[in-house]
DNA sequence: CTGGCTGCAAAGCATTTGCATGACA
DNA sequence: TGTCATGCAAATGCTTTGCAGCCAG
């Protein structure tokens, strides 16, 4: 397929994470992770969906819903809570870490990141004995153009 | 009923709230705002639901959920993404504001506010003409007794 | 009285799961 | 050739809504 020679140090992630968990590599799940890093910063499962659609007609929900699961377990993809009710997903090899700001009217995502910030969290955890994961900080308001 | 000398301060902000948007002050509606701020820091609508059953039997889970959201509109509740796929609840006027650490083990929340990440959080809006609304900031880990 | 309120049951939504068929290794 | 993957449909779990009767003002 075309895409064989494209994001090859993620497909190369990806299939590592398939082997060691004794699982394979199909079409499908090379398209679903082609399509999160298609797309533009943010996308829920049904947006994933439909555009894999259009180069695999035949896949279905459950289908892209298993592979995001593997996906976010290899930490190729991340969840952000855009507190709409569904689960919104980011390709997340592209960049370390960040956080949001969400405008409540448009929808639109900020990304930023705040290497202050991030010291203080892992501050905080160390002096409750808490051992971080990960975190998530997310700004609600209005951007620019809606305000 | 006994509670009626409790919670004055809620109280009279729930019924302003109410009376502003033309509805009616309700048994069922105290006994959610009650049952919201008799617990311990964060309920999900179930956890409430059965508390208030415990005054109120007959009382019906849409009724604790439309009373939620009129609580979360004038600012009596807050929710908290446990990130367990159901939402939850505290009472907001306790404390100002604060943020979560959330166990993943276990899913105790232990809080914690730190004003320099607030004054940073403003700022990095301002810099982006955003204008903040609410925010959250949650550290997923696992506790003392848990690591 | 009147319009809002309640509880029930049913509907909605996003997400998950069971299962028979199909495909990778 | 056996096991894992897929796609469909059904199920799940949380939350919302329609509706008939009820109640506050």
């Amino acid at each position: 397929m075309t895409l064989s020679t494209q994001r090859t140090a993620e497909r190369d992630v990806f299939y590592a994470h398939l082997a060691k968990r004794g699982l394979r590599r199909t079409a499908q799940r090379d398209a679903v992770l082609e399509a999160l890093y298609a797309s533009s910063s943010h996308v829920t499962a049904e947006a994933l969906y439909l555009g894999v659609r259009q180069q695999h007609p035949s896949i279905g929900f459950s289908t892209v819903y298993r592979t995001l699961k593997l996906l976010v377990e290899c930490e190729l993809a991340r969840q952000v809570d855009f507190a709409d009710g569904r689960t919104h997903f980011e390709a997340a090899c592209d960049e370390p870490h960040h956080d949001h700001m969400i405008c409540l009217r448009c929808g639109t995502a900020i990304e930023f990141s705040h290497p202050t910030i991030e010291a203080l969290q892992d501050q905080i955890a160390a002096d409750n004995q808490f051992v971080p994961v990960r975190h998530v900080m997310t700004i609600f308001g209005h951007c620019r153009l809606c305000s």
